[in-house]
Parts: structure tokens; sequence; C-alpha cells
DNA sequence: GTCTATACAGCGATAGAC
DNA sequence: GTCTATCGCTGTATAGAC
């Protein structure tokens, strides 16, 4: 349960100093603030040579956002212990994945995903998709693909109300607290039973759920 | 139920043509992608005009995003009728004010959340806290504040993963099952008894409403 | 008040020299 | 690999016309 090894993998020295130092300028100025140029000045080299590692500005941000993880390895660690309790452990596992101290890179792609369209599709197909997709699949009796999306939309908000935006009731809950509410209710999207259609829609349902193409 | 009329209301013929404009490039091109000389281009003028009517590139855009919202009174709105399906309520509500066909103004707003922190901030200031508070203010039997947070969360990235980002489950889904699902989830949120710390923190001002909920 | 003209520093992108 | 020069674009600022 250590999310920070998984990311940093040898590279180029120059080109891990530049990619540091966009994360910094991330956090410090946002994703639209960051400039190439910035990020040439805070590295001590010239703009041409941020441009002849990353080609662009969007390719380097996104190298700075991306890193290098295996959702299914998290997933596989959230797996691990009671189904009854998977939504504890997946609100424990993503608070201690924010907050970790050793890094900036999880608020770098927090704040990333609130700036940029982009980073948040790279943030929904290389990470929320295949882990909550996984979960879902393995613990979920019905409907797994629904259950991840409903899970993974409470976790995305979650982590954009208490440590980007600030929303003060969330900010200034203890973490126990939301492990216990915010993981009940996930529990509850995830292995729950799901409200039924009324009148005779369940055709629908079926259908929706057999067509049901991530795409 | 009506939101479109809320928003507009008299104002110099230059300044309501430079806000749609406006409007019309975030949608377009996106929050960052939209500049006042783009704006004054579209708009036929001089891009000082721009200037001279807002100040700032920064204040043109809070202004085309935030319109004139009463929160308080749409929540007067969801409150009319049975506190037991104020979720579905809030559901169905909130989907039509983004889907609203004769204006491009909520996703306008919904877009520029995405992209701007700033505006992610007013959104929560102008909108989303006075709405969500002045209804669970009135249905939640204990620790409204919380419960309007998560409630909020919920909607929020509902509707950011519906209509902006296009999360592959949730932008399928047929506004009916949206409303049956979310809806319990919100009414749970709401009005659901809240799980309770082991330490005897938080007494959950129990039993009550065990009609709606338990999932 | 309403509007235009001009100048400025910064940006991303590109081409090419060493 | 590294750097210079240059392009068209941006937001901002000031001066001034009607």
């Amino acid at each position: 349960m250590d999310p920070g090894t998984v990311w940093d993998q040898p590279m180029q020295p120059t080109r891990r100093m530049l990619i540091d130092a966009a994360q910094q300028e991330i956090l410090e100025r946002g994703y639209h603030g960051t400039s190439l140029r910035g990020v040439a000045r805070r590295s001590g080299v010239d703009p041409s040579l941020v441009r002849h590692y990353f080609g662009s500005k969007d390719e380097l941000l996104m190298q700075a956002v991306q890193g290098h993880i295996d959702p299914v390895e998290f997933a596989k660690e959230i797996l691990r212990g009671a189904p009854g309790a998977v939504g504890s452990r997946i609100v424990r596992f993503m608070l201690g994945f924010w907050e970790d101290p050793a890094s900036t890179k999880s608020l770098v792609r927090l704040v990333s995903t609130l700036n940029s369209p982009q980073i948040a599709d790279l943030m929904k197909d290389a990470f929320i998709v295949p882990f909550f997709g996984a979960i879902a699949a393995e613990v979920s009796p019905d409907r797994p693909e629904l259950r991840a999306a409903l899970a993974a939309s409470q976790m995305m908000t979650l982590g954009l109300s208490r440590y980007v935006l600030g929303a003060p009731t969330l900010s200034r809950m203890e973490r126990q607290e939301l492990v216990r509410i915010v993981g009940r209710s996930l529990q509850r999207c995830l292995t729950g039973p799901l409200p039924e259609a009324k009148d005779g829609r369940s055709g629908a349902v079926a259908a929706a759920r057999t067509g049901e193409n991530h795409g």
C-alpha cells in the first residue's frame, strides 16, 4: 500500500529534473499557469531544451502528471481482505494516496484533473476506470460497470472537494470519520442492492446491461 | 422549475452581446482557450472594448459563467413535495438544469468548473453550498452540513462525469434510471442514518427514517 | 459613456546554427 | 544536446477620439 514506489522509475537525470520542476510549477501556479519557460527557468536550462525532451507543453505536463501507475495492482491490494469492508479500504487507500507526505505527485494529479480535460481523460482511462472496474468486477453482484462508475464518482469528488477546492465540511472531517461515512456509502454502491425499476422497464435495464460497452 | 429565466436579466446590449460571445467561446474552445481578442472578434468590436467593460479576462469569464442564480429559490422548489423523495427531485432538477436545450449556459458552467479553480470556487459559494445547504437544513435530521457536502459531491461529479468528461457508463444511462439510482443514494445522504462512530462520538439520532433507505 | 489605436511583455512553436 | 532568433498569439495598460 505504498503508491509512491510505483511511480518513480529510472530516467535520464535531466528529464527527471524537468519533470520534477514541472510538478512543482503545476502545484504552485496551476496547470495553465505553468509554462515551458517557467519550467526551464526553474531548472536553469534553456526553454528549447524542454521542448527538445518533451516535444510540447502538453506532453511535458502529461508526463509530469502521469507517472507510472498500475491500477490493477492497487486493486489487488484492495481486494485482499473482507469483501464487506472493501469500501472502507478504498477510502483509506485513496486518502493515503492523496496525503502521502513523501511526494506531492498525487496532489499534482488532482490539481491537474481539475484544470485540464485532457488530464482528466488520462486519469480516467489510466487509473479510475481500471482501478474501480477491477474492484467492482470482483465484489459486485450485478452491473459492476455501473457500480464502478458510481464509486469512482464519489471518490473523485471527495478528493477534489477535500484537497483542491477545500469544500468546508469535507476538508475538516477527520480521516477516521471519512473512512466510516464514505466507506459505507461506497460499500453500498459496490455490493448493496440496486434500486429496481418500478414500471415494466426491466427490459431496458437488461438491454443496458448487456449492451454496456466501455468505449 | 425553469432555471433559464432566472439567469437572464436586462443589461446593456453590448455587455450582453459580449457575455453571450464569451459563453459561446467557452463552450467551443474551453475556458483557457477563450481569449479577450477572440470574444471581441466574434462580437465585431475592438479587444480593448472588452477590457473596458469587464476590466480583465477573469472578470469577463466569471460574469459569463455566473449569470444570476438564486439557489435558495431553487431549493424551495425542491422542498415542495414529499421529504422522502427529495433525492429524486434533486437529480431530476439538476438533469433538467444541465440538459436545458434552450440555453447552453448550464454547460458553460460545468465546463468552466472543470477548467478553473476560480470558477469552481464561484460555483461552490454562489450555488452549491447554499442550494444543498438549504435543502439539508430542512430535511436532514442531524449534521445537515455534512449531508449537504456529501450530496453536493455526488451531484457535481455526476454532472462532470456525464456531461463533460463523458464517463462511459454514466453518460449512457437513461434519465429515469439516473433519477432512481442517484436519487436514492442522495436520499440516503440527506435523510438516512449516518454510520455511528465506534467511540460513540456522533449520536446518529437513530432510527426514525428506516423506511426509505438501508441499501 | 462608448469605442479605437497602439505599445508592451510574456507565451508556445518552429527553424536552424554550434 | 544546447542555444539564438523569430513568428503569431495572448492579456494588460495607456492615450485619446466621438
